[in-house]
Order: C-alpha cells, then sequence, then structure tokens
DNA sequence: AATAATTAATAACTATGGGTTATCAATTGG
DNA sequence: CCAATTGATAACCCATAGTTATTAATTATT
C-alpha cells in the first residue's frame, strides 16, 4: 500500500515479458525468483492491472501486458537517450550557441569560426542574426545571446572581450564615380561630397573612427545619410546620396554596383572583437571559446 | 557507484527544478532536506552531469538541467497515461481517446463520431474537453490529447489534419430585435451595430473570415467585445451588447434568448477540422481515426 | 563590527522494504 | 508413483533511503 511506481519494476516486467519464465528472468537479473515475483506482484498492485497469467506451467502476457510492453521499452528507449543527451549537453559537446554579428563580420571571420567548431564538435548547433553593437552588448549581459562580434572599445563589467581581427577601411563609390584606383591618393579628393556613415550606436568609438580619417586628412565631412545596415549604406552610395567610408572587408558578399577603393596613408583600422559573458552558464560556449 | 536511476529521482529533481530550493523542495516531497540533497547528487552522478548551480544562497538550473526538466515532464506524462491505459485495457476497455473541440463543434459531429465508435468498439471510452484552437494543438504536440477538432488552416509539422464538416454562418441577434427571417437580406442591415466575436488565437483564421464577411458587404464591424466562449457571445448579444455571426450549427444545443438568421448570399464556410499527432502511441486512436 | 537568520552540505544514525534462503503446492513426464 | 520443475509464501537480513544533529558559508540586522 502506498508503494510507488519505480524503473526497477519495468525492467524486472520487461525481463520477465521477455523470457515468460519467472526463474530464468531473475537469473538474467541477476535475483532471486522470490523477489522477482513479489516485485512483479506488487507493480500490479499499484498498476491495478494483472500483467501475467500464470497456470502453474507455463506464464504468458495478458493483453493489458502486451501493450504495457510495448510502451515500457518505448519509454526506457526515451529515458536512455534524455539521459545521455543531458550529458552531452552538460559536457558542452552538444547543445546551441548564439551568436550576433555586425553586418561586416559576416564575409570572413564567422564562417571560418562555424566550419573549425564543426570539425571538432559537430553536434553543436548555432544560430545567428544580425544584430547592432548596442543590442549585442545588451543580449550578451541578459544571457540572450552567447557571443557578439562587435566593434567597440569598451564594454560593460562581467563582459569579456578580445579583439581578432583588423582591417583597413575603403572608401565606397558609386560604379561610375571619376575617381579610381589609380587617380585616387587621399580621402581629402572628395572632402566636398556627401557622406553616408554608420549609425553610432551604443560606442560612439566606430562613428568617430571615420569623423578622425577625415579630420586627420584637414577636412569634416557632411554627413547626408546615417544607417546600421551596410546593404542600405550601399544602395544609398550606389543611388548617389553620398559616399561611404567602410571596412574593406565588406566588399566580398555582396552584389551592388558600388566600387571600393582601399584608403592609403591612413593610421586608422577597423577592430573587430568578440565579447561573451564571463559567467555564461552555457557549456558549449565553452569549446567554442578555444577557437576565438 | 552502481546505482540505478529511478522514477524517485526524477520526481525528486522536478520538485528541486521548481521549486529552486531544496528545503522548499523537500517540504513539498515530505521528505528531509538532506535526504533531498542527497538523492540529487547520485542523481547527477549517474547521469554523469550537473544539474543544478548552488551557490549558498540560491539555486539555478543548468542548461542540461534545464532540458532535463523538458524532457522528464513529458516522460512522467506519458508514464501516467500508459499506466492508465493499461489498467482500461486490464477492465476490459480497449482504452481511452482523449477528445478537445471547440464549442461550436459540440452540437453535432462529435455526438454522431461517438455514437459510431460505439457500436463498433463499445469497449472503447472518451474524455472530452472544451478547448481553444492554441491550446488543442499544444496539448496534441505534448501528447496529452489525441483528438482536437478546431477551426484552424495550419497546423505544426508532425501533426495531421483533416477537414470534416463546412458549416454557412448566421447572424445572431436579441430575440427582440427589429430583423426577422423574412426581412434579413443583408449582413449590411446591421454594419451600424457593435459586434461580439470570437478571439483570434493561434490562428485568425477564423477571425478573419467573419470580418470578410462583413467587408464583402461594403462595412467594416465596429468590434466591441471579443470571447472565446459561444455561451459567452450569446449573453453579450442578449444583452444588447450587440450582435454576432456564428456558425449555424452553433444555434442547437443552447438555451438562450437569441435568435439565428443564416447569412444569405455569401461565399465564406465555417469549416470544421479534426487535428491529431502523426506518431501519437494511443492504440485506441488508431481505432477511433477510421471514424473520422 | 558583531550577531542573527538564512542557505545547502556532511556525518552518523535508523528503519523501510528489496532481496535473500528455505519451503510449499501444483503440475507434468517418465 | 516418484522425480523434476514451476511460481507463490514465509521468515529472515541487510542495503540504502530517509532521519536527526551539526557545520560552513552567506546575507541581513543591529
Amino acid at each position: 500500500m502506498g508503494y510507488q511506481l519505480e524503473l526497477r519494476h519495468f525492467t524486472y516486467f520487461l525481463a520477465v515479458a521477455e523470457e515468460l519464465h519467472f526463474r530464468k528472468a531473475a537469473e538474467r537479473l541477476f535475483i532471486s525468483q522470490p523477489g522477482l515475483s513479489r516485485q512483479i506482484k506488487q507493480m500490479e498492485e499499484i498498476i491495478g492491472a494483472e500483467l501475467f497469467i500464470r497456470n502453474k506451467r507455463n506464464v504468458s502476457l495478458t493483453v493489458a501486458g502486451e501493450y504495457l510492453k510495448k510502451e515500457i521499452a518505448y519509454i526506457f528507449n526515451h529515458i536512455d537517450f534524455t539521459v545521455k543527451q543531458t550529458a552531452l549537453i552538460d559536457k558542452g559537446s552538444e547543445g546551441e550557441v548564439r551568436i550576433g554579428f555586425l553586418g561586416s563580420a559576416i564575409q570572413t571571420v564567422i564562417p571560418e569560426l562555424l566550419v573549425k567548431v564543426d570539425e571538432e564538435y559537430p553536434k553543436i548547433q548555432f544560430s545567428l542574426e544580425e544584430m547592432s553593437n548596442y543590442d549585442q552588448v545588451k543580449a550578451i549581459v541578459s544571457d540572450e545571446l552567447d557571443i557578439g562580434f562587435v566593434r567597440l572599445a569598451r564594454v560593460p563589467d562581467g563582459v569579456c572581450i578580445k579583439e581578432i581581427q583588423t582591417d583597413t577601411f575603403s572608401l565606397v563609390l558609386p560604379k561610375d564615380h571619376l575617381l579610381n584606383k589609380e587617380s585616387f591618393k587621399s580621402v581629402a579628393q572628395v572632402s566636398s561630397e556627401h557622406f553616408v556613415l554608420f549609425s553610432s550606436d551604443y560606442s560612439s568609438i566606430y562613428y568617430n573612427k571615420i569623423m578622425s580619417i577625415c579630420e586627420d586628412k584637414g577636412f569634416t565631412p557632411i554627413v547626408s545619410h546615417k544607417s546600421v545596415h551596410a546593404q542600405t549604406i550601399f544602395k544609398l552610395v550606389e543611388s548617389g546620396l553620398g559616399v561611404a567610408i567602410v571596412p574593406t572587408s565588406l566588399q566580398y558578399g555582396f552584389d551592388l554596383n558600388v566600387k571600393f577603393l582601399e584608403i592609403p596613408n591612413i593610421t586608422q583600422k577597423a577592430e573587430l572583437s568578440v565579447i561573451w559573458k564571463e559567467d555564461n552558464r552555457n557549456p558549449a560556449l565553452e569549446k567554442v571559446k578555444k577557437f576565438l
């Protein structure tokens, strides 16, 4: 009375259901026959159903027992899988890593990372979302994101940052613009044009860097439009609404009618960094961090 | 070492996972806190994964623990149902089929189905529960329901859907409303009245259909109230808070002071569908499916 | 800064009940 | 009719779930 069903009962039941012989089943389970008999009887009482028909010389399953046998096999299978999966997740060799990125990181850095991780941990999955610097930092802090690819100088307490790539800057012009690779010597040559820039979000380091490129060459750019998405900026340039300065690696992967001219003789570099939360509890992140 | 996972561990784990507090969880389980602590620790050793993070002042789930919690809830549900089914089968029943339905399906379709099944399989039992579209889909997916009667256009992967009835729409008016069978020619006649509608849940197909009936006749209804239950809608209409458009079959089975006027000259039909899960393991469902 | 009140973990114990051995009653086969 | 084999019963034992008492660590209160 008041007993509780346990997996032990299921194990014993399956053995008897397969052997259809209490002594043999008991042997297989390395327990004594009376012990087994009693557990099965208890099980029948708990469930409230007769599972076996014993007529002193042979044992057979009832219809209810037949049904239960199928289900228990399924349940055990499910539990085994779940337990194994749980251990894998704990060890980080399975699970999901949520990545945020600026458009300019998707061309080179991220694909390389994914390939390397996939080689060693093929069961780790990724979710990718293009986000602004600001949103990434917020999402990292609130544990909605595991890794962010940003262009920032400072991050809040508890967030780690590591520089992983430096890039040169390029001037982006409409395809039919007069300037070309040979004639382009300095950004000062476009000092009178309108500029399309990335919005300054969270940290203004990126925005300021581009301003300083111009100021170093003796002029302050006239900013006509701002956007967070590279695609949009290129479209604006293509439409003749201005010129832009962006990291050089952005020239790959888009199919637009603009030309890139790498800017010579400047000290500014576009630095791409990875960020993650120090006490992030996703074990899969540990594995991925090795590749950063 | 050499210990075996038991359902007891799962029960205890769930209690701690829900309370996130060892003492409170122990109280709920009517055992002592140290006993619980030891069982959880043992469980972590057996599985080979850290399930909780205890830092002396508060307890939280690890990612692996989070995963396990979800799965265990599912496993328990499955075991409970299996045990109940086994007992039912033992008692000569061929099992239970759990049915969910929208209020508007109980008048005609479900009684017909039950009678037909009962003729051929008098030993199959039914449990019936009125539920919203959304709740039915959720319950079907999590194996808490075998069959649902819904008004939906799309269902998630793994769920089957079959249209089984089309119905006309009727306008529902207070008993003393001026309009009657003879004078009612078009819904446009009530374009200035307030409308009481079914809430749009999960899929908005049903809601949109009613809106389109009005729009086809050249007006947008003023929606003053929404409800999921037919009974409530009728009560609101009766009280003079608005008029309603519902499937015609709803006029039977309620005893309210409202009148139904079938809407003429419209193309919209109210389609009722049955849904069930593709890999549902309830053998009684197989037998019932033939009658759908 | 000192004290009180929390938390979960440890240690040592107690007793429930799973598992044991010994035996029985029933069936079958030579 | 006796030997052999079946599962069930009865009485015992001991592993371990669960107990009480205590500790270590942390936070809140004075």
